[in-house]
RNA sequence: GCCGGAGUGGCGGAAUUGGAAGACGCGCCAGAUUCAAAAUCUGGUGAGGCAUUGCCUCGUGUGGGUUCGAGUCCCACCUCCGGCACCA
């Protein structure tokens, strides 16, 4: 049955070529119309498993390349989003591989956090025992999918041998005093009497669970300094050469370093506040100031004023709600306090007001108001009638809005005539001169609040000594386990404050009775130095020995979703720069290349467990094989945007891959004529598609490197229908095969094993392609007239700007739309284009 | 509201630098093969118009602008996506 259709196939192709001799490969199984995907993927992933193919050492003898994928969260199913990020990593493996370098791309899992505990609630059986299944599932993926990950140095952040090292750094910045506690708000469900997550309050600012609304509650937890490092984090990222500007740009915004000065008010017989502002220049023009709803002041200003009912509702109401949708409202809400302030710079009497456009947790939380300098203040004033004094003269006038343009400072005494520069430092000289201010730089950067009132997470190594007060646990102690527990949700605490021999426990200066923190660490914490353990995982004397570090360190390509553009990224790099400075890390920048690849759509939404969008690969693994799916990946879209899912993609590509397996691996009949200009295309084609692959691979446009192997792959069709040379056609099929093994490796190492090579493709240099070759002889000439294409001439490569202009305008065609007018102006861009500009 | 992106045929997308818009694939249509279907192969496929060959006009979210020439650059806006902790 198979024989008789595959005679029928090459009948209907190749019945007329006068047959000289033929290619026969050595094959396991005769060519049938489709090659068995089945069979051949779970051969070449056990041979690379076997042969420990991807398992790597430090090797000087060889350049090194470190690559990493983001460690995914276990959640015991990859879908085809998932998909896409390890085809990408993988290809970048492998590709790099063949270009002689010595690879590392390990695997590991972010196995800690809200969802692994979601789920203990539900089922109330033991995170660590679901979580170790689903990561069994998801490597049996991994596996199918035919990724080459050095699996010898899998880790999983919920190993105590990972996260003593967690600990370990804790208590390192603490010494260093880089960790410390402070109060802190957190989302309260009054009912539950339950910390809840940003994520777990829902809609109208209720609780997930239960439709509670939400209140703010104060609780002492620990942060990390992160703003100590805001100024090397800032600075640092001209150095990323090699990140997209997008993640750069976000960074910078983040980090949000602004100069400008603080300076003192003082309060008719109720104190005084600072104010930070970026425009000192203006401090005439101040017709008011603001308060956060939190300020520290408020309560003794509004106590007994006019307004103190109206002032205190509207700070009741703010504190309800969550800043972003402070941030969200587009009309400007606040309360006069019924208080006046003084301005310094004039003495005028200004309001004080409370609004929650001012936010406590940036700069001093209370600003000076100059409504004729900033639009927001500008339109809080418009809207409570207060004065707009200007005092920056625009030179084209002003316009009914805030000008926050350069121009000479007007209406300010000693400060008139100068502009802003000169403006800014006159004034701070003069709050230094009178003792009320000085020269002061903010960030937008907020410490890092690390304390989860949770279970599923690292235990924050401290305890807590009734006569010692808080007490580390001394390293050799390390770790402090998570114990099993059986009710993991939380009463008003970390559900770990409910077992008592975790808690008490004896404070290791006094031996006296003391209690641990029951707080765990911020997931975060984990994934900002595992890319650093992937290079010493086993290590159980120190987090990793420094030399292995630097052997692999940076990371030459980290690849994850463009959703960790921030957080993430300025939390591993922090952690890199503090284990640079304790002189582990032998890098202070972790990740020399940056790539943040889109996500997946289906149904007009981002794929995710939650949506029930998400399309699992086993279905097209069964089907069509993990090449083929591999492929639609790398086709679906450009690496850096979103893409949407089509499920009848997968079969169009298996198409491509049958195809290309009937011309490497099929009979056929060639001709022992003399080489002519068919051959010539053919290799020229070929290179050029080699030029093309490497150079795409290399920007990572992915995507147009599988229609560049499927023209391919149309021309050979093309050419093996016109008296085929077999030279040539052995060439173009052991190019194709060399550049498919990083994007269809089971496929390619079948045919290159079938070929009758010893070696193994994954150790295959990458093809190369001859510049002479890929040469094209002639292009068609685009000629316009009047930027129209009016005409098209095939012209020589090497044509000259005269000789294109002549062409042009010889064309018989151009002559017709010429006619009558007068030729102003040629351009010619040789030998592409000719634009004849006429009157 | 702020920061960062993205909008191109029925669909995903292509167009490295401002120079042929729609490569390649999916889908659809027609044909070949088949008792039939699937699979496979061949051809066609942005819209509108004229047409015997072929040719013309329009067309890359909207409105302006720069340029011999704009999907690409500039300004304003609309919609969608990612992030978020009013940046004073």
């Amino acid at each position: 049955m198979v024989s008789m259709m595959v005679a029928a196939f090459r009948r209907r192709h190749f019945i007329n070529r006068s047959p000289v001799r033929s290619a026969r490969w050595e094959l396991p199984s005769p060519v049938h119309m489709s090659y068995d995907h089945m069979k051949i993927e779970s051969k070449w992933q056990d041979v690379w498993e076997r042969e420990k193919v991807f398992e790597v050492t430090e090797d000087d003898s060889k350049p090194k390349f470190y690559n990493v994928a983001m460690y995914p969260y276990p959640s015991g199913e990859l879908h085809v989003g998932h998909v896409r990020n390890y085809t990408y990593i993988d290809l970048i493996t492998r590709y790099k591989m063949m270009q002689g370098f010595n690879v590392l791309s390990p695997m590991g899992w972010d196995s800690f956090g809200l969802n692994a505990e979601n789920h203990a609630i539900e089922t109330g059986i033991n995170p660590r025992v679901s979580v170790d299944e689903q990561i069994a599932k998801m490597k049996e993926q991994f596996r199918l999918l035919g990724v080459g990950f050095d699996w010898s140095r899998e880790l999983a952040s919920h190993d105590p041998a990972y996260y003593r090292w967690d600990q370990w750094l804790f208590l390192e910045l603490y010494e260093r005093g880089l960790a410390y506690k402070a109060e802190a708000a957190v989302n309260w469900c009054p009912k539950d009497q339950t910390v809840l997550a940003n994520e777990q309050v829902v809609g109208d600012d209720v609780c997930e669970r239960c439709g509670t609304p939400v209140e703010k509650k104060m609780l002492s937890q620990w942060q990390f300094k992160i703003t100590d490092y805001a100024d090397r984090l800032l600075d640092s990222i001209d150095n990323l050469h090699h990140w997209p500007d997008r993640v750069r740009t976000m960074q910078r915004n983040w980090i949000g370093r602004s100069k400008g000065a603080t300076f003192t008010m003082q309060v008719d017989g109720k104190g005084s506040f600072d104010v930070f502002t970026t425009r000192p220049d203006t401090s005439f023009g101040m017709t008011f100031c603001v308060l956060a709803p939190e300020h520290a002041l408020v309560e003794s200003l509004i106590k007994g004023s006019q307004n103190e009912t109206e002032a205190r509702d509207y700070v009741a109401a703010a504190r309800r709600q969550s800043e972003i949708e402070r941030l969200a409202e587009g009309d400007k809400t606040g309360v006069f306090t019924g208080v006046y302030a003084i301005n310094p710079v004039n003495d005028a009497r200004v309001p004080i007001y409370i609004a929650d456009y001012v936010l406590m947790g940036y700069g001093t939380g209370a600003i000076m108001a100059v409504p004729g300098q900033d639009q927001r203040d500008w339109e809080f004033a418009t809207k409570y009638g207060i004065d707009i004094i200007r005092t920056v003269q625009p030179e084209e006038g002003f316009d009914g809005e805030a000008y926050l343009g350069d121009g000479a400072t007007i209406n300010s005494d000693f400060l008139n005539g100068l502009h802003r520069e000169d403006a800014i430092a006159k004034i701070i000289g003069w709050f230094g001169e009178n003792e009320i201010g000085e020269a002061t730089t903010q960030y937008r950067l907020r410490d890092w609040l690390i304390s989860r009132q949770r279970y599923w997470g690292c235990p924050i190594p401290m305890v807590n000594c009734e006569s010692c007060g808080l007490v580390p646990v001394p390293k050799e102690d390390l770790p402090v386990l998570l114990p099993p527990i059986d009710d993991y949700l939380p009463k008003g605490k970390s559900p770990l404050a409910a077992v008592d021999e975790f808690v008490n426990t004896t404070c290791p200066r006094c031996e006296g009775p003391a209690q641990r923190e029951t707080d765990t660490m911020d997931t975060f914490m984990d994934s900002s130095w595992y890319f650093l353990r992937y290079a010493d995982p086993h290590n159980d004397e120190i987090i990793f020995d420094p030399e292995k570090a630097k052997y692999w360190m940076p990371v030459d390509q980290y690849i994850g979703g463009v959703e960790h553009a921030i957080l993430h990224l300025l939390y591993a790099r922090f952690i890199t720069m503090f284990l640079h400075d304790i002189g582990l890390s032998p890098v202070e920048e972790p990740f020399e290349r940056m790539f943040t690849q889109g996500m997946l759509i289906r149904d007009g939404a981002k794929m995710s467990k939650t949506k029930g969008n998400v399309v699992s690969p086993d279905h097209y693994y069964e089907n069509y094989g993990a090449d083929a799916t591999r492929l639609f990946e790398l086709f679906v879209g450009p690496p850096k945007d979103d893409a949407v899912w089509n499920d009848s993609g997968v079969p169009g590509t298996k198409r491509f891959l049958d195809r290309f397996w009937k011309q490497a691996a099929g009979d056929h009949r060639f001709s022992n004529r003399q080489t002519d200009g068919r051959d010539r295309e053919m290799l020229g084609i070929t290179h050029r598609t080699v030029r093309k692959v490497t150079e795409d691979i290399d920007r990572f446009h992915f995507n147009t490197t599988v229609p560049a192997l499927m023209t391919l792959s149309n021309e050979l069709q093309t050419y093996l229908g016109d008296e085929p040379v077999e030279d040539v056609y052995k060439e173009v099929i052991e190019k194709m095969v060399l550049m498919l093994s990083p994007m269809a490796p089971h496929l390619a190492h079948e045919l290159w094993e079938a070929k009758g090579h010893a070696t193994m493709l994954a150790h295959e240099p990458w093809p190369s392609w001859d510049e002479d070759l890929a040469r094209e002889e002639t292009v068609t000439m685009i000629v316009q007239v009047n930027g129209k294409v009016r005409d098209r001439i095939e012209v020589s490569a090497d044509i000259d700007e005269a000789g294109a202009e002549e062409m042009a305008l010889a064309s018989e065609k151009i002559q017709g739309w010429l006619d009558g007018g007068e030729v102003m102006r040629v351009i010619t861009r040789p030998p592409n284009l000719v634009n004849i500009v006429v009157g």
